[in-house]
DNA sequence: GTCTATAATCAGATAGAC
DNA sequence: GTCTATCTGATTATAGAC
């Protein structure tokens, strides 16, 4: 069957390239890699690299898509999760990953949307649906006696915990130059976000965090 | 004197180039902003520019030296302030107001040590020199029992006020597309770092806190 | 699907007249 | 100091053979 084969070639160029530039992208930013560049990683012509992609915008938006994508595939799992807090710390885990994973898209955000406006918008709206089940768990500790907060400090907690799990990847990347995501550094980011509510922790819900780092490093 | 006039000129024009240089940066970052732009914006000619600086490195170089003279200029005053509460706010307050000055360096921070090396190491050195007196007022605060925090947790603390105060302006202007620094987004900040200290407080520390952000208010 | 060759554009930078 | 004119090099993208 050369028509399978030739479909299956061709998926695997594509994903190829794609895997390729997300790696480029991501060490050095979309603006400092040329497509030749990128085909000649990717062991293609130039040329070819235009068959899959007609413009370099159009590769980027797919990465995009695909960023997206795995968004929308955690708040799925998550929502089948509930409020568990063992839940939320993997949660918060695979949304460190993910940030990581794609982060050149919040390190060159200005860059990007200004060829492509349009994802100013969507990865706004990204960043809504994240916070909402961060902001959920804390209103149910906090109903459940595990959590003693003011709904003033309850908002200016969800901002920071939101500007540390974004930007604390983006200060790895940018000022210690930390080139590969480390088991360590997850466990950095997720110490730098968990003592953030640390202090607001009731005593019942400290002594079980406690708990879970422990289990953290004995499994390491 | 027509000596005294000529140089009078010179440092003009050079300093407009510089001011304008440093907004259309901070608009779109130093990869979207073109020679011929600047000196349409400075109205002379693109020509005329390579006259005051002979690479547009050497152009964004001579901003990022203004930066770090801001920068001394800041902790030469605060060495003399010591660790007066009031003081720290007010030095804080200068320091947002640096960052959001010159934020399109660390906004754009990949891209200029792509060309420009040295300057991870100086804006790291920066960063460091900052820190510093943070890390002090924590420990007289401590000493005084106006906080409550173990030396692991101070540790977390610093990451996390660093990661804050550096990045809410980012975080403003990418994710919130604020394009002016106004008072209240300053305030903000401000409220935000707060925040990641409030629940540390003694008694006495927190009315004295309050007291400060009411004060502010009835300023303003 | 993949390649070669090349067009089209545009940015940074220089030379030299005024 | 400031301008006009121009060069060089790099980068995105296309046409068309294989």
């Amino acid at each position: 069957m050369p028509r399978a084969k030739r479909r299956r070639k061709a998926v695997s160029t594509r994903d190829h390239l794609i895997a390729v530039s997300l790696a480029l992208f991501n060490e050095r930013g979309p603006d400092r890699v040329t497509t030749a560049q990128i085909a000649e990683a990717a062991g293609i012509n130039e040329g070819n690299l235009y068959y899959y992609f007609k413009t370099k915008q159009a590769l980027i938006l797919t990465i995009f898509d695909r960023f997206e994508a795995a968004v929308d595939d955690l708040l799925d799992r998550d929502r089948a999760a509930g409020a568990d807090p063992a839940a939320y710390v993997a949660f918060l885990t695979e949304w460190f990953e993910i940030v990581w994973r794609y982060r050149f898209l919040y390190r060159d955000f200005m860059g990007l949307i200004a060829t492509a406006p349009e994802l100013r918008r969507r990865i706004r709206a990204i960043s809504d649906r994240i916070r909402d089940p961060v902001r959920q768990l804390i209103e149910h500790m906090r109903a459940a006696g595990l959590m003693d907060v003011s709904d003033e400090a309850l908002d200016a907690l969800l901002h920071n915990v939101w500007i540390v799990s974004t930007y604390w990847v983006v200060y790895l990347d940018v000022q210690e130059g930390v080139r590969a995501l480390k088991k360590s550094h997850l466990e950095w980011g997720l110490k730098q976000v968990a003592s953030l509510f640390q202090p607001h922790l009731s005593e019942p819900a400290r002594h079980w965090l406690d708990g879970q780092s422990e289990a953290d490093r004995s499994s390491v």
